[in-house]
DNA sequence: TTAAAAAAAGCAAAATATTGCAAAATACTT
DNA sequence: AAGTATTTTGCAATATTTTGCTTTTTTTAA
């Protein structure tokens, strides 16, 4: 049997039952435990799977965690993230909207600059809460049961009373010429209020949500300081958005 | 079995029932009960849930009051929160404090009868996005990092604009002469303003609480209508509380 | 306080990993 | 085609990890 078809094998049976013994592979695949072994080590160092002692298992299994349980295109979020960071300083304040990748943002939070962090998720304000170094505000209001943040006239009130440095935003879908748009209307009306209390405004936003659009819309782009994808910025897919009133990062 | 997919069922486990005992997970999981032991300390180490005297409890449940924190406390939590569902009707507007009991009572809010439901806590409100009869409204401010709650003068000031049909908090010191206390100042405004808030205030307290005090006091016993505990009305340790202007339960 | 339960520490056996090495298989050069 | 280099594979010797058991210490309940 050839080492790539062998290996394809290891990652099937990974997918299929999430975990898989070396020894339970070394019998199927009629090979000794050291050659699975050795296969598994690549496979890992290519993050298809994660070895652990006695076996491996899918890198989805390993990320077993109450609040990033099963987030999709991680990787891409992580690296959107990163870049965010770049725009903090020392006393900072910021504003952190909801959404998975704004959650990442939380997560990688420097630990040794000090913050003020506004919030509307409940996500968002468990992680900032484990942050010894950052201050958190919870925007109250009605919370919505689906994206986790809070939402309605209050919270919108809430939020026409401070002004921050950095709002850093999600959206449902954004497009060069509709701008940011969602499938929600109060999620809309939030997000308005959020870029209203915000001096800058910065989109974290993955590039599968590049040149689509919704029903309700939040603003145009023109509103947005900066956007943040987890590609290049000579991609072809920026090309749309490069002659905006833009900085794209 | 891999050690990873032990600590795996450990998490859905916890995550499942809010507390596990390490004798039914090692019985269940068929190891003895060192290795449990040793999966549940590391799975705390990295924050994915809490290590309890004999069990384990989810990240959420983690308790930061100043007492005792066993697993087993919890049974007695959870007397106390069903009791407290009996004022419950349909339409109540209620407000849930923060703590472990009041959390309970998060938990136990039965599921045929409508409510909308204030709350200035993380994690009780997290529990009843999961509810879909109950709406949730989460009272904004400044979160403090022990007690997972919203705290300062923008929380208070929320509070100021609402009035509830009762308000179920809990307390860190009780006594029948010093009434209300805990150990710390700003919870004690906030408390002030929950009380303010709310049209009946119900107190959740674990027996253990009884007759202990601190340095700061959030009211006098005449500003609760009810005290539940998990005790008998007829236990000793209530004598002293019978003759004030309260309800026992 | 005392007795019971649970946690921690130390230890040894079993399972698993790592490393170096040589034989076999494969690829490459002339 | 023959010879040489490279990769892959299995094996053995040596670490490391995991696990359950025993003993000691700590925590809890009465």
């Amino acid at each position: 049997m050839l080492k790539e078809e062998r290996q394809h094998n290891i990652l099937n049976e990974v997918e299929l039952h999430n975990r898989v013994l070396l020894t339970d592979l070394a019998e199927k695949l009629d090979v000794s435990i050291d050659t699975v072994r050795r296969d598994v080590k690549e496979l890992d160092g290519e993050n298809k799977l994660v070895k652990v002692h006695g076996g491996a298992v899918s890198t989805g299994f390993a990320n077993h965690s109450p609040t990033r349980n099963n987030v999709y295109a991680l990787e891409e979020k992580i690296v959107i993230a990163q870049k965010a960071t770049s725009f903090l300083k020392e006393n900072s304040v910021i504003l952190i909207d909801g959404g998975t990748t704004c959650l990442e943002l939380a997560r990688l939070l420097p630990a040794n600059i000090n913050l003020t962090c506004f919030t509307l998720s409940l996500p968002v304000a468990m992680e900032l809460l484990g942050k010894p170094n950052v201050e958190t505000i919870f925007i109250g209001g009605m919370l919505s049961k689906d994206s986790q943040i809070a939402i309605g006239s209050n919270a919108i009130h809430n939020l026409s009373q401070i002004k921050v440095d950095y709002s850093f935003i999600g959206t449902g879908y954004v497009d060069s010429a509709f701008g940011l748009t969602e499938f929600d209307w109060d999620i809309v009306q939030t997000k308005k209020a959020v870029i209203q209390a915000s001096k800058k405004t910065v989109l974290l936003c993955i590039s599968e949500k590049l040149n689509s659009q919704h029903r309700f819309k939040t603003c145009d782009l023109n509103m947005i300081d900066t956007m943040i994808t987890e590609l290049e910025p000579e991609h072809p897919l920026l090309e749309s958005f490069k002659n905006q009133d833009l900085y794209l990062l």
